[in-house]
DNA sequence: CTGTATCCACAAAGATACTG
DNA sequence: CAGTATCTTTGTGGATACAG
């Protein structure tokens, strides 16, 4: 065998990249925020069936690595809004990569749950 | 808002993405693979800390998704090599996108973890 | 409205031993 | 060698109530 050495530093920050955003919800996070800041309720309606707590942990790490903004304004009732950052405006192309390649190679997905999103907004 | 509609297909199919190998393993063992087939147990050591078990799980979802072949040799001992398909190396690009960003934007990552499976493949 | 606190359920992961 | 079986432990997510 020829190989004798992995360039696994590709491998490693692969892996924190998926400790980063792989879980069930911070890329509809990040996708729904490409199309504009949210506030807190609004992310709630629109990621379908995420409870309050678990929102608020996504949101908070999101925040933590530099991937979301956070700015909360002193109104009442109180307006917190969510924005994408610098560096999670340079994910997108990747995530939009990534959502084609899926509907390429699925191309049987149900898409079913997409359903309850979408009529969340329109009753806005 | 003149946003009543969030184009939500989009998000979907990267749910799926992401549920598909947005996890712990998942990436990590189709970047090993991208270098040429491996055999389980090669895999089980240049994956740092992975347990058989997990290791096991983790193959079968992949075979189930297409995204990797399994070949078993009727020979004793056994061999069983494990390698892309045509489905996984349209993913390869993207997954070298993910990693890039990753370098960029976090360029602090610690590559502690990947000492384990160098140092492994230097004793081969 | 935007969260936190508490408690609970379940799935995923690890350790170990064993099989073909 | 390439797994499986079993058991234990951990972690993640959900329900509900409540606070600023």
């Amino acid at each position: 065998m020829s190989r004798k050495y992995i360039d696994n530093p590709n491998a490693c920050t692969l892996v924190h990249t998926m400790n980063t955003i792989g879980n069930k919800w911070k890329p509809i996070i990040l996708y729904l925020l490409s199309q504009g800041p949210l506030r807190f309720g609004m992310l709630n309606l629109l990621v379908p069936t995420i409870s309050k707590k678990v929102l608020s942990t996504q949101l908070k790490e999101l925040e933590n690595d530099d991937l979301v903004s956070r700015t909360a304004y002193a109104e009442t009732p109180p307006r917190v809004e969510y924005a994408l950052t610098q560096k999670s405006k340079g994910l997108l192309p990747i995530l939009k990569a990534l959502s084609e390649w899926a509907e390429i190679t699925y191309p049987e997905i149900d898409f079913e749950q997409c359903r309850i999103a979408d009529h969340q907004l329109k009753e806005e």
